[in-house]
DNA sequence: GAATATTTGTTGACATATAAACAATCCAGA
DNA sequence: TCTGGATTGTTTATATGTCAACAAATATTC
């Protein structure tokens, strides 16, 4: 409701620096990843069924990652040829697969973890708790008005 | 120096939910962007050049917006065709080429600049200055200390 | 139950991204 | 000067991403 400003604002440059901070911490994740020969969005898709036994169909991965369906299916192939997670028909809907980890992506995984959290953690440096909490907050309501702002961002 | 932990924190939390922010802020931008044919990537380039009058170099370009010169090669064709910037040879440098806005991209960018402003300030909500501000200095932390993490990450 | 609409995964076309290799050019030190 | 190293932009190969169109299956509506 407030005029259009026809320069650019504190909130504005706060965009900027939360755009550009995501895709530093982007890059920095690729060169993490890459000693196991993983992309980011390769490990969220294991990571994402790290701890769902049951799997998760590709759309439900599409959403997760906020991706369109059409790209789970490469990222999901790729995967399955490498025997980290396999494809397994569902019993209720023909349509869907469930896609599950494989026990060698479970034990790959179980590598990567500790020290992923560890990274995460540091790259804060001496944020503390109370403030990291306060930050999820914040982005969250943020991310629910763009949301808003774009209508239902369905992808489809 | 902390004691890798074996399982997510606050902090690792507060990096996904930045993370997750991004995309779909990212995503936001691709459908506001898309009323005028542009990408994000391909309005941030023309952005840049705007108050650039004498024009950046491919490489500069590359740095300013976080990717590998050779992406920026197609992004910059795309645009030349359309007649929204323009390559001109510098006269210090044969390797280099000058990419400057045109007056077509000039006067885009003057009808999409306010309703930038304008969409990023609001999904903010009532965020108050201040905070923006602080926000600003813990995402340029964060974005130091991963550059820490990373080595240089230089693309190269 | 049959017609219609929706959902799911794949495909093809294309944009966007990285990395490696290359040619042209620039630069720094002997 | 000239020689070796670094830089810049392009090309090629490949991964990642969107979108539209499709087939198969499910859901809805009458």
């Amino acid at each position: 409701m407030s005029a259009p400003s026809p320069s650019p604002g504190p909130r504005y440059r706060a965009l900027l620096q939360l755009l550009r901070t995501a895709e530093t911490l982007w890059n920095v994740s690729r060169l993490f990843f890459a000693r196991w020969d993983l992309s980011p969005s390769q490990f969220n898709i294991l990571n994402l069924l790290y701890d769902r036994p049951e799997g998760c169909t590709q759309i439900e991965l599409s959403r997760l990652l906020i991706m369109h369906r059409s790209n789970v299916t490469g990222l999901v192939d790729r995967l399955e040829v490498r025997g980290l997670v396999q494809r397994r028909d569902s019993p209720h809907d023909r349509r869907v697969y469930r896609v599950i980890l494989t026990a060698a992506g479970r034990k790959l995984l179980q590598q990567i973890l500790p020290r992923y959290y560890a990274a995460a953690e540091e790259v804060w440096g001496t944020l503390p708790a109370r403030r990291a909490n306060q930050l999820i907050n914040e982005l969250t309501r943020l991310c629910a008005n763009a949301e808003g702002v774009a209508g239902d961002g369905s992808m489809d």
